[in-house]
DNA sequence: CAACCTCCGTATCGTTGTTACATCGGACTA
DNA sequence: TAGTCCGATGTAACAACGATACGGAGGTTG
């Protein structure tokens, strides 16, 4: 052979599975057609990739490769709620950017098996939760809190990726409610202990706008209200 | 024929489709081997069905009345809210019991078409939606609503039935926050007007706690927490 | 030079979804 | 009663698919 390609032909393969799965997302895909696009025989993918679901599990980890160079990109804001926020719209964006790959990375349901680069994702939210609760600014636990996040942004950017057309507003309200609910920031049951959380956290951390003794005679208050 | 078996060619193939699904959730199935589960060829299948998709759908739309009819028999309290919990509740019980049929009624990402039968569950939620409109509950429309519950208790379910086992805490904790964000238990966002809303609500129905004037100055200064 | 490894083509196998064609029995009609 | 039609089912085959056994070309290494 000699070799005239630029490019490796397991970057080829590899490429060309990525662009038939993109052009009909959801759908399957034939190992002949990709090796068509490619110019190479079938023997030659089972060289590199072993079988089918070998070439999917090296398409949906290259699917997280792009996922996290452009999520990391955005991030960087030193809040975690605020990087909780924006990697919320970089998935979602993600997923309706890719639907193609998405469904392969997040679709798939088989139960009691997730693809092993799904949890580089998980790591980085789990980290964001982390420090979140590091800060004190969680009212469940961290992994409760990334669990909470990670099954309400799959679920409503599957979805968006269903009905194939955007709903900011949607996304945001969904986004908002699930900080909203592991913040505290807003009231889940009366009597739980967490009766005004978000005043009190907004009050404390700007003690200039009622005064100090005020402000503290209000979080008094409020504890006396959450007591009953 | 003898007709000896008492049941239907039709409901025969159809059951034997169904119990292969829920063998082996989220794996594909062979129309063979569902010929050999009903004792029949496959053209018989062909007959009744047209093609796999077709056997699919029919599966899928019986699934939805099983849904249906487990679902209907648990709502009836007569407060919208109060039924969304526990229609919630019910489409997570049927998605960890039915993982075969739920990942075809809701695991399926086919951009641009939803199975016909889930309109009927989507019309169920969307008079629920409506109902707590009405009568004032709501903070956002009725269609946002739904599609508020609709993502998030599907994005939850299909997470609960990939890692195969329930976790209460999840599915009641994004219940709750759904519900909050929906009904304005909750405050969505600094500056909208809602800020301590949970503890105005209380302190005003409740002024023997702080005395009339302290609960009075208590929501002057919440109010101007809010305004900033 | 010979052994070996990587890369890749030829040919084939078993399974799958799908369909053309034939058969058989009951229902309706003249 | 005889004839005709139609739904239901079987026989057989096809094309496409995933997968694999086998061999050969080319470079590398001992």
């Amino acid at each position: 052979m000699t070799e005239v390609e630029g490019t490796d032909t397991r970057t080829r393969l590899l490429e060309a599975a990525a662009d038939l799965i993109a052009a009909t997302p959801g759908e399957d895909f034939s190992l002949r057609a990709v090796c068509d696009a490619a110019g190479v025989k079938m023997p030659t993918l089972y060289h590199f990739f072993g079988n089918k679901q070998g070439l999917v599990e090296a398409v949906v980890e290259r699917g997280f490769d792009m996922y996290l160079s452009a999520k990391s990109s955005t991030e960087s804001s030193g809040d975690p709620i605020q990087d909780l926020r924006l990697g919320w719209d970089a998935h979602v964006a993600f997923g309706l950017e890719n639907p193609g790959f998405y469904t392969l990375m997040y679709g798939k349901v088989r139960p009691g098996y997730s693809p092993e680069a799904q949890s580089k994702p998980s790591e980085i939210l789990r980290g964001l939760t982390l420090k979140a609760e590091q800060d004190g600014r969680l009212v469940v636990g961290h992994e409760q809190a990334a669990a909470h996040v990670l099954a309400t942004n799959i679920g409503v950017t599957l979805r968006l990726v269903i009905q194939g057309k955007n709903d900011p507003e949607l996304s945001a309200g969904v986004r908002e409610g699930v900080l909203a609910a592991i913040t505290g920031t807003g009231q889940s049951e009366p009597g739980d202990g967490r009766l005004g959380h978000a005043v009190i956290e907004r009050a404390a951390a700007n003690p200039d706008i009622l005064g100090e003794t005020e402000t503290q005679l209000l979080i008094q208050w409020i504890g006396r209200l959450g007591e009953v």
